[in-house]
This record gives C-alpha cells, structure tokens and sequence, in this order.
DNA sequence: CCCGGAACCTGAAGGC
DNA sequence: TGCCTTCAGGTTCCGG
C-alpha cells in the first residue's frame, strides 16, 4: 500500500532513470485508470514532452512536464511501477504504459485497478486539497497540536485525513501510535502535550525509517526496479500477529471506521 | 457541513 | 481438495 515513504521511495528511484527523457505516448489497458479526461486528449497534451523532473505530495508522485503540465500518479492499494524495455508482453496486471522515445516503457501495474492518472495545471489540482507534509519544517509539534484540536475523531482517523497531515497510511499510522504509546480511539482533542511531542516524534520517526527502507511491501508494492522494499520487516505492530515487540502482552487488531488497527492494549493508552 | 458507510476492484486467505 | 465467502484499504461518492 504506497504511502508517503513508498512513493518517496518510487519518486527517488525514477527520477534519475527518466528525468529528461521524452514521453512518445501513454497507452491505457484500464480505461478508468486515467482520470478527468479521455486517452486521445491526454494523448495530445503528454506527446512529445520531455520529463523535467519528478516530486510527491502526500501520496501522489508528481511528473512535471516541459509544458508547464503535471501528471499526477496515485497508486491508491496495489499501485506500483516497473521500468524496461518495451518489447514483449508487458507484465501482469498492467493497466498503463509509458512509452519513453528510448525504447523504455514504464509500466503501470496495479492489480486491484483503484490506482489513477491525472493530468492538471499546477494550482489547479487536488494537491491543493491536501494537509501539511509531515517531513516539511512547517510541521512542528505546535502545529500538529492545533491540527488535533476541536477534532472529536478517533486519534487514529485524523492522522489518516489528508486534508490535515498529507501522506500517512493504515500502516505508519498504527505504527506511530505504537511509538507515541497512545490508544487509537483516543480522541484527537483529548491528546495531551506531552503525547502531543511524542506522537510528532513518532510520526516524523517512522516515516523517516521507511524511507531509509525503502518502503515497505506488506502487499503487492515493489520499486521501479521490481525490488522490495524492506520497512515492513522492522514494523512494530502493524500487520502483526501475536506477542507484543515491547512488554508480555498481545497486538490485538481492531476494526476503526472499516480499517484494520494494530495495537498493543497494555503499550497504548 | 459533518459523519458514516458503500462503492470501486481482484487476489489471497479462511471456512466448511 | 475445492468451492464459496470474506477481507484488504485510499479515496470518492452518497445518504442521513
């Protein structure tokens, strides 16, 4: 499931293989992957154009192009991309290709089929929709104060809202509470300074590790390159089973507004 | 406007 | 063993 670290990790991996090279076409096997208009007037914008360079923001990777243009990728669930060459079948579960002028194609994969292109103006976009990026120095404990107060959400769903803090999944939002030692049906509002500081320790600390990881590949996600990412192998609770990493106790998993959650009952107050 | 739940999807896992 | 059901979850959409 791409989250900010793994589509960080995506962004860092792709940017030097295709910074500078030049789109010839993008072929859709899955007509719904692309977004907010049809592959002939997509077609028309991205041909030709060479890639100045990429970025994310919260969990959209960012392709700038020469006109001005940015297309947006969003890998939602099972999203990922695979770098190669052009000739022969294109790997499984492939729903959009990339053709670069070189004879690379970047191959859209995505299994699930939730994953989406979009083309837009820069200030024209839902980026403008999104919240704060939590590795931005804007993103103080101050600020992560004020985010949570007045919320009367579980502590859990505010930290996955992003119109409020971009780029923070199921995953790394469990594992943060973990780190912060704080119950995730604690209401937001509730949440005291001293938490306040952990939990901003926490989330900072977290999404940190994963990128220095590569990204974790608890379900389906892998690198440009086909590799996997290694962040899932250092998680504390998050898609675990059985006795606690930190005390006697069981990571229990609960269900909080239809997402799986892993705590530790005894860690987590 | 806010909140909660369904819908989008398919492969994997679980139950009988 | 095999068929059937359930589950996973980021975002958008819709109803209350």
């Amino acid at each position: 499931m791409p989250e900010l670290p793994e589509v960080e990790t995506i962004k860092n991996d792709l940017e030097p293989l295709i910074k500078n090279s030049v789109i010839d076409r993008v072929e859709f096997l899955w007509n719904k992957t692309l977004r907010g208009s049809s592959p002939e007037t997509f077609n028309r914008e991205v041909a030709g154009q060479r890639i100045n360079n990429l970025s994310r923001r919260g969990k959209y990777l960012i392709i700038m192009l020469d006109n001005g243009k940015m297309l947006l990728v969003h890998f939602k669930m099972t999203g990922s991309f695979l770098i190669g060459k052009q000739e022969g079948e294109p790997p499984k579960h492939t729903r959009a290709i990339v053709y670069l002028k070189d004879g690379r194609g970047l191959f859209f994969i995505d299994p699930r089929k939730f994953g989406r292109f979009q083309l837009v103006n820069p200030g024209d976009s839902p980026l403008s929709e999104l919240g704060i990026e939590p590795l931005s120095s804007g993103f103080t404990r101050q600020r992560l104060g004020e985010l949570l107060s007045k919320r009367k959400s579980p502590i859990k769903i505010t930290l996955l809202d992003q119109g409020l803090i971009a780029g923070i999944g199921n995953m790394y939002a469990d594992e943060a509470l973990f780190l912060a030692g704080i119950h995730p049906l604690r209401r937001a509002e509730d949440i005291s300074h001293v938490e306040i500081t952990r939990l901003h320790d926490a989330i900072r600390h977290v999404l940190l590790e994963a990128i220095k990881n590569k990204g974790a590949s608890i379900v389906n996600y892998f690198r440009p390159s086909g590799e996997t990412g290694s962040a899932h192998s250092h998680f504390k609770v998050a898609h675990r089973k059985g006795v606690c990493t930190a005390c006697p106790g069981a990571v229990q998993r609960i269900v909080i507004r239809g997402r799986g959650t892993y705590f530790c009952p005894s860690c987590q107050h």
